[in-house]
Parts: C-alpha cells; structure tokens; sequence
DNA sequence: TGCCAGGCCGGGT
DNA sequence: ACCCGGCATGGC
C-alpha cells in the first residue's frame, strides 16, 4: 500500500473513531495567533486562562497589545507558564504585525502563504510549529502543523526514522495528500487527540500497539 | 511527588 | 550541523 493510501486510511480510522476535533477552539483568527505562542510546550486549560484574562482586561486586539508593556502583559498571562518569554514572544508578532501589515490582521490573513510563511518565521518566539499554526488556524492556509504528538504517532507505526525532522514530517503529509485546508486543519488535531490517548513520551511506550490503527 | 504539557532560543561544541 | 540548559505554571 503507498503511503498516500496509508495516510488517508489513519485519517479515516482517526475520524470514525474520534469525530470532529473542532479546532482551533478561539473566536477570532488573532486570538488563534496569541494561543499559539501561549501554548508553547503548554497546556491549553493554562493557554485559556491566560487568554480570559486579556480578555477580560480588553486587550483581545492588536492595537491594545501592541501599547501594553511587557511586564504588564507577563503578569496577565501568567497562569500559560513561561511568562516572561511569552510577552516578548508575543510583543515581537506584534511588532511584525504593525510593521508588515499595519497592525491589521485581515490584511496578513489576505497575503500569499509563500510570501506570509519565511517573513512569520523571522520572528523571534515564532518556530515552524507555531507559524504553521497561526497560517492554517488562523490564516486557512494549506500549510500541515506538526508537533510533538505527530511525531510520536508517525514513530510509532514506523512511517518515519526517529532523526525525521519537522521539515520531513510535514513534506510527508503535505507530498501524499491533496493539498486540502479542512483536511489538514482536523488531521493534526486528531493526531494531537490520538497522542495525547497513547503516545505518551518515550521510552515508556516503546513498541507498544497503538491500538486505534489496528485493524 | 515527579512528570508532563499542542516549543523555541541562544550558547557551546 | 547538532546538542543542551533554560524558561514556569497547573493538573494528575
């Protein structure tokens, strides 16, 4: 079987078993872009406390944001961990924002993924995940995310060498399926929800059946 | 109680 | 080109 026919296939199992992920939980693209540096290495029940004290303070918009200083904004996001780091993480898309595009999220959500994608990756705080995040998720941009969970699947079934790189990873996905955003939008969040049910960090699993894909 | 959570950076080899 | 320590809160 091609490795197009077995992605589609894990994708069909993924979708039977766990149903619609709907995600990414927010209300807005630009709350999308703060939660995914806020959930860096995080939990998201910490990203949504976080995310309700900006909101609760009015700052859900980027010109608000953008004013605010940085200890400020650490103290409010707090309970996300790391906090120090994410205000500069999140001053710095701010920064870009307003530099790039105005401050306006609508006009970065209307650019080119070719031209969007290397520009968001020169922020610093922002990585291929984080970026691919904000440009699927926020952006609708055919761009496939993958994480710490996608590489565990993918190790776990034996799809890819445990040296594969993020690159590797989402060139595997986005070679071997239609270049679909619905798809690859509820792809990576079940992948995140089958992982999260049995991929827990290795060692400890190591050669264990990842029992949804059996047949 | 320690381990883990929807990573990434910067300095050292 | 890798490798690793640091960053920090909250749940189980």
């Amino acid at each position: 079987m091609s490795i197009a026919d077995t992605l589609k296939n894990y994708y069909e199992v993924l979708s039977k078993r766990y149903g619609p992920q709907k995600w990414w939980p927010a209300d807005t693209p630009f709350e999308v872009m703060l939660g995914a540096i806020l959930t860096q290495n995080t939990s998201w029940a910490n990203v949504t406390r976080a995310l309700d004290n900006l909101k609760e303070a009015g700052l859900l918009s980027p010109q608000k944001l953008y004013e605010i200083d940085s200890e400020q904004l650490a103290q409010l996001i707090k309970p996300a961990g790391y906090f120090n780091i994410k205000a500069k993480r999140l001053k710095n898309l701010l920064d870009w924002l307003f530099q790039n595009y105005q401050g306006s999220v609508q006009q970065m959500l209307a650019d080119d993924l070719v031209r969007l994608r290397p520009s968001l990756l020169t922020v610093s705080g922002i990585g291929p995940e984080t970026c691919d995040s904000i440009l699927l998720y926020a952006a609708g941009k055919p761009t496939f995310v993958v994480d710490t969970y996608t590489y565990r699947v993918l190790v776990r079934h034996n799809l890819i060498w445990e040296d594969a790189t993020y690159d590797d990873i989402k060139a595997l996905f986005e070679d071997n399926l239609p270049e679909d955003v619905a798809l690859y939008n509820e792809y990576h969040a079940l992948l995140v929800r089958v992982g999260k049910e049995y991929c827990r960090p290795e060692p400890r699993h190591k050669g264990c059946p990842l029992e949804p894909f059996l047949p």
